[in-house]
DNA sequence: TGTACATCAGTGAACGCGCGTTCACTGATGTAC
DNA sequence: TGTACATCAGTGAACGCGCGTTCACTGATGTAC
């Protein structure tokens, strides 16, 4: 019945879930495939390794979270044509994106591989680092284009800015997990967009 | 010859490196055994299963982030009254430390833990969960001193101002390990500074 | 000071189970002529 | 339109290995009388 494209993305589906609860050592493929109603073997038939599966998860999730990203800057460059308040709307928006989105947040997939990376093939480490990147190239254009614009307040580089913004998010996951407080990544979001403002805006 | 605590202690520090480098789950019993030079029933000797050998690398850690902490802020406090340059010489020692320490850094091993979380007991989990909170504790002291003598420039919450420091130095974690950059969680800490200046210092 | 017993810090061998991976095979669908 | 062959999307059984854990035992040190 379901053809196997089907089946390949419910393996996908279900072993994100597994791996973004408890990592992806401790998620069998066992458990997986009694998720996704096929045998081991049929497993076997759509990823070659456990590794492939790792590489697959990653690249799935980078795709998912750039089209996230690129619908939320869309939507702020449709709201203003100042880069700052681009800037800030985006923010503002991550932030409520990331509110009503209980578990599973983008930017797991990637911090829990780095946190196990000896156990990964190149491939995957590759993967991951690519998905870094694309988050700083990202970022560092919106900031470059704001600082086009306005006079930092204070002499800090814009890489360094772009960086912030996954590091607080993926810091803000770390520590929304280890307290059970769903809602404190959304909040540190909010708190770089105060840095920002401070940052860019002009002062009354 | 060496006394057990010894072998307990060479026991830690050998897992502790195994964790860091791959994750918990895949550091085996019988790895860390055979570094410490020992049988795998001498370590069990000393931690009754894997999981208790988790709960003890996680207090650890704390205890001696607590001591490095502690550490740091004496140092501030010597150089100033002031609750706010306090804060600013903290983050800028916290910089240099982080600078100063290429590999295994603090803050790792809660991270590792909370990425695998269902694969631990209970007791893992509050130990986790005791770090997270000791980190906001500390930190809320620190900017509660500086908001009763400086006025914010921009509203916001002395705890999630305190849950920042945690984030930016775990999500820079996270990011220096995805792209191989040792230096980059220090940035972040000054990037972070530079927030806290903005915020509380009156404009010249 | 000597003896008896207890505790400490392990050893060595064995266990069973779960896991990732392989291999020969299969029924349904697609394609060539 | 029918037949032959190929590919797709799996099945089912078996594998071997590594892992966490257990258990009976041991030599060295500490303590009581």
């Amino acid at each position: 019945m379901a053809k196997g494209s089907d089946t390949r993305n419910r393996i996908l589906d279900i072993a994100q879930d597994a791996v973004l609860a408890k990592g992806f050592d401790a998620t069998s493929i066992e458990e997986i495939v009694a998720g996704a109603d096929i045998t081991k073997s049929g497993f076997f038939y759509h990823f070659r390794d456990k590794n492939t599966l790792a590489e697959a998860l990653i690249d799935r999730h980078v795709k998912t979270e750039d089209e996230l990203f690129d619908g939320l800057a869309a939507r702020s460059s449709a709201l203003t044509d100042d880069p700052l308040q681009k800037i800030l709307i985006f923010l503002k928006l991550l932030a409520e994106l990331l509110e009503n989105m209980p578990e599973g947040h983008p930017g797991c997939i990637v911090a829990s591989a780095v946190y196990q990376d000896r156990l990964f093939s190149n491939a995957v480490h590759a993967a991951n680092r690519r998905a870094v990147l694309g988050w700083r190239k990202r970022f560092r254009e919106m900031f470059a284009m704001a600082e086009a614009n306005y006079p930092l307040h204070d002499p800090v580089e814009i890489d360094d800015l772009a960086d912030m913004v996954s590091a607080v998010i993926e810091g803000g996951l770390v520590m929304a997990r280890g307290l059970n407080e769903p809602d404190l990544t959304a909040r540190q979001i909010l708190l770089l967009r105060s840095y920002v403002k401070l940052l860019f805006q002009p002062r009354v």
